[in-house]
Parts: structure tokens; sequence; C-alpha cells
DNA sequence: CATCAGGGCCCTG
DNA sequence: CAGGGCCCTGAT
């Protein structure tokens, strides 16, 4: 375990409006132990070239008043023991600014929402939140390939198996939280061994990306610049990356805010229940009537929808949510 | 106890 | 393009 000292802080302003606790905590994800969160404030771990560094992330644009407008604007703190220069800095700041989207202009989504006679509230509850996500794509993807197949208590005990044996451990600003292995580090692990950790048939998955990364064949910034459908087939070329995986890494790590092509089963019962107040609505419906409605916002519009279910989860009882989350 | 279906994906035919 | 198999776990 490696104990972090405080290091350099500084300031990044967000497009706005902007709304933290909804961009920076996603209640339906699983807690994969990277990263943590109270109202207000966000810690995560991240590697900048070849240095683990602790973050934390403060809202410091909370509005006083609702009548009164403020400059959204968050303090970010840095834990690292090594000295970390301009340039670890700048990349810092543009790898924070991609990965919560925090440049988004969501303007003409805000203005639909705006109109829309069902979820109006809900749009407006949670404005200026977006889709984002915390890992690099390799983490991201790791995470991905644990989710498949599994309820979340499964997700839960592989993603914390494998980084007990290949992830490193921070302690920062009160936290413990891990940081991901690099792809390479894996190249002397076994397919048998990771089998051994009980990720089941996903250890040939993680191998294989393990293994594509750590030669170069995938480039996280070339498919961040490309076409979304270009981004989306590179991604599904990747083993162990189908359907769902690409839309969890195209709709929160690309923010391609139109990616709703993709409905896995139990998605569409959820949906059925929230927009048709349904046991079950063919998938094909649910993807026509939602794209009709929502265009090029179909995702996020959709992901402002599920994450309000899930948050309102923490405080209500919803006995036909729980029901299909099987944890 | 046995059987089976998952918060997918790959591979085969 | 449909469907079987895959690791494991919890439900029945």
């Amino acid at each position: 375990m490696r104990v972090l000292r405080k290091n350099r802080s500084f300031i990044l302003i967000p497009a706005a409006p902007f709304h933290f606790d909804g961009t920076f905590h996603k209640p339906s994800h699983f807690p994969a132990g990277m990263d943590d969160w109270q109202p207000g404030v966000y810690w995560q771990t991240i590697r900048i070239r070849s240095k683990l560094i602790g973050l934390r992330i403060e809202d410091c644009g909370r509005r006083r008043s609702p009548k009164l407008k403020v400059t959204p604007k968050l303090k970010v703190t840095t834990f690292c023991n090594r000295r970390l220069d301009d340039s670890e800095i700048g990349r810092l700041r543009d790898e924070l600014r991609w990965r919560f989207d925090l440049d988004a202009d969501l303007r003409d989504f805000n203005r639909r929402a705006a109109r829309d006679h069902r979820f109006g509230p809900v749009f407006r509850k949670w404005l200026g939140m977006r889709a984002s996500n915390a890992y690099d794509l390799y983490g991201l993807l790791i995470v991905g390939v644990v989710l498949q197949n599994a309820t979340v208590r499964r997700t839960v005990q592989m993603m914390k198996s494998l980084l007990e044996a290949f992830g490193t451990r921070l302690r920062f600003d009160g936290k413990e939280l891990f940081a991901i292995w690099l792809p390479a580090d894996l190249e002397r692990v076994s397919e048998r061994q990771l089998r051994a950790m009980r990720i089941g048939y996903r250890a040939k998955s993680i191998k294989r990306l393990s293994t594509d990364f750590a030669d170069g064949k995938i480039d996280e910034h070339a498919l961040r610049s490309m076409g979304k459908q270009d981004a989306r087939d590179e991604l599904m070329k990747l083993y162990g990356v189908g359907p769902e995986t690409a839309r969890i890494v195209m709709a929160d790590a690309f923010h391609d805010y139109g990616a709703f092509d993709h409905i896995a089963p139990w998605q569409q019962k959820i949906y059925s229940r929230l927009f048709y107040n349904r046991a079950m609505v063919p998938a094909k419906r649910i993807r026509d009537d939602i794209r009709a409605q929502y265009g090029e916002y179909a995702m996020l519009a959709v992901g402002y929808i599920w994450e309000d279910i899930f948050w309102n989860r923490t405080t209500e009882r919803i006995p036909w949510l729980e029901k299909e989350i099987r944890l």
C-alpha cells in the first residue's frame, strides 16, 4: 500500500450548466473500488505517464440561492509523492475535461428536454449532468468484461479480486482506493492464474485485451477523435467486446449522446416499466420510440432517466426495480 | 441434492 | 443469423 501526500491543486471550470453530483456519481454503477463520492466531493485514482495520483475533486460552484447564477467551478487536489510538473498537470486537466465531459455543449439538448412533457422534471432536476467515466479505456473495458453475464455481487467480487491481485492500493486524503494495473502487468500472468480468481471464461478476454493494449494495438486518443461509428467498429473488433460493452464505452467514455442501440434484456424490463408501465415491450419498439423522441440525444436522455430512478432507489423503495436489479 | 438462468460474447453451422 | 457453450452464483 502506498500513502500519498498532498501535492499541487488547480481549478477547472466546466461549461455551464453543470451538475456536480450527477456527473461524478452514478448510482446505477457498481462500486469498483477505484473511486468514492459524497455530495459535493469526489475521489479517484488516476495514472498520468508513470505516476499514480490520488485526486480529490470538490464542487466550488454551488449556488447559495436558486436565484443566484454561479459559474460552475471545481477544485482539484492531487496526492502524489513525486513532483508533478506543468505538463503533467496539463495532461491531468485534459483527461478530466475529457472523462467527465466538462466542455459539453448541452444547450440544444437542454432546450429539447425543457419541452419534454413526461420527463421534463427529471431533466430539470439533473440539468448539467454528463455521461461520464472515471477510468481510462483499458480500465473501462475491464469493468465491461466483469459486468458480462454476472450479477452485481459477482461483478464486485471479480473486480475486487483482480484489483487485490494486480492493482495498487493508494491511501490519500483519508481514503483507500485502488489504482488499476497496467496492461503489461498481466503479461506475466497466465490465463490459468486469472481463472483461479473466479472470473471464469472472462479470463481469456482480459488476457487478450491486456496484450492488445500492451502491444499498442489500441490508441485511445485516436479512437476519441474518430467518428463515432468508426470508433464503435474498432471497439467491436476487440476480443470480448460486443454490442453492450461497446455501447457502454461509446456512451460513458466517448460521450456519444445518440448511442442508444443495444438494449440488454434486464434493461429492456426496466425501460418497459419506466416508459410504458408494462412488464415487457419489444426492444425494437423501445429503441424506435426513444429515438423518435430524443433523436441524436437518445442515449443521453435515457441516461438521465436511468440514473434518476437509481438515485431515487437509494432513498425510496421501488419494488419492481429491486426485482430486476438482482444484487 | 440437481438444475437452470443470468447486467454477453464467441464460434459454429 | 440462430443457437450452443462458457465460469460461477444464487434461485428454485
